[in-house]
DNA sequence: TATCCACCGGAATTTATGGAAG
DNA sequence: CTTCCATAAATTCCGGTGGATA
């Protein structure tokens, strides 16, 4: 049924970018002055997880570069220190550079300042933390240097960063599709992704419905819902084969974001999945992680973490949507959200401290 | 109602880690 | 091998919040 799986990775890249006009008009003017050799203005794209924002940008560049002469580079910048960022910009932005990855940060803005030469524009994807860092400093230094900012939350993103810079930005959000808009896309990737009309309309548009505007998930489900169909041998996407993509695709979306978590994670999913299911009052799971203790990390070289700590790693937990968290201070409760994503580690038995207070 | 206590999460500070230079 | 450095992670500190208790 699947004719082109490619068309269903998250970094596929349409031909066509639909119900995006006014973004793509908007980063457009900001980008013009690149177009007559001079530094474009500095950008933010701000909006929820999956609705297309590095899309739109590598569109945006994309239709610049065949129509003026400028140097682009895209870096993920989630988790990267300023240095890892001037390094992935010069790598981008000439081959010729070698880096060796240790050079000091004044070094690297030297280099950079000499190799741009004409118009650049910097995308910063998934640069919520970016503020914090000084790399956003660094670049504005560099002339002829502009950059693209993404991030969710803007005014959360513009409250970090000085005012003058902040007032210069030409601002762009993105919201979630509508149905029909997104059915539009989905329409597009079955076309070229699955055989010829296995899906319908009508199925596209509950699945658009359902994920909320959200392209990703339902980019996802669509791919979910095909394979679903193909393992019970249907000739066409049938209703229940729709039903059951959903599910199958936000728990593959969670199972990878838990593989990639680091060893305090996982024992502070673990813990809570075996004290679930259901809510977890913070002091239950805070005694219990303090009760086993080193038991918890038997044959790790990790050992136990503090509270404030093991407070992180809950957040980071549910910024990946594997746990919840309820109620505020005092009344804090943590819970699995999906009990099929089974932890990767195993806790030793609770017999013996489930009767100590 | 006033006080206490446990928890939350921002910010500052300290410690651990890994690679480069001497 | 030791020293130095930068970064990431962990800890310390703390103001704020809300349920429990007297």
């Amino acid at each position: 049924m699947i004719v082109d799986p490619g068309v269903f990775n998250d970094d596929h890249q349409p031909r066509r970018l639909q119900h995006r006009e006014a973004a793509v008009e908007t980063l457009s003017r900001a980008f013009e002055p690149a177009s007559r050799g001079r530094r474009a203005e500095d950008a933010l794209l701000t909006g929820p997880s999956g609705v297309g924002k590095t899309a739109l940008s590598r569109h945006a560049l994309r239709r610049l570069e065949a129509a003026a002469d400028v140097d682009t580079a895209h870096v993920r910048t989630l988790g990267s220190t300023t240095g890892d960022v001037l390094r992935e910009v010069l790598r981008q932005h000439s081959a010729s550079v070698h880096l060796l990855g240790t050079e000091p940060v004044s070094d690297l803005v030297t280099t950079l300042k000499h190799a741009v030469s004409r118009p650049c524009i910097v995308v910063l994807d998934e640069a919520d933390d970016l503020p914090e860092t000084d790399v956003l400093d660094v670049l504005r230094d560099v002339p002829l240097l502009s950059v693209v900012a993404i991030a969710h939350d803007a005014e959360e993103w513009l409250a970090h960063v000085d005012e003058d810079f902040a007032r210069v930005l030409t601002h762009q959000s993105l919201d979630r599709y509508r149905v029909d808009e997104l059915a539009d896309i989905l329409e597009a990737r079955a076309q070229v992704g699955l055989r010829d009309g296995v899906v319908t309309r009508r199925q596209l548009e509950v699945i658009a419905d359902e994920v909320a505007g959200v392209a990703r998930e339902g980019i996802q489900s669509l791919r979910a819902a095909a394979e679903i169909a193909d393992e019970r041998e249907h000739h066409t996407v049938q209703e229940t084969d729709v039903a059951d993509s959903y599910e199958r695709a936000r728990r593959e979306i969670r199972r990878s974001n838990l593989a990639s978590l680091p060893v305090h994670h996982q024992v502070l999913y673990a813990l809570l999945y075996q004290l679930g299911p259901g809510e977890v009052a913070a002091g239950t799971l805070h005694n219990r992680y303090d009760a086993l203790g080193d038991r918890l990390y038997g044959g790790l070289p990790q050992h136990p973490v503090i509270k404030r700590t093991r407070r992180n790693k809950l957040m980071k937990l549910a910024e990946y949507d594997l746990i919840e968290t309820l109620g505020e201070s005092k009344n804090r409760r943590y819970q699995v959200t999906d009990a099929a994503i089974e932890p990767a580690l195993d806790i030793p038995g609770l017999e013996g401290s489930l009767f100590r207070k």
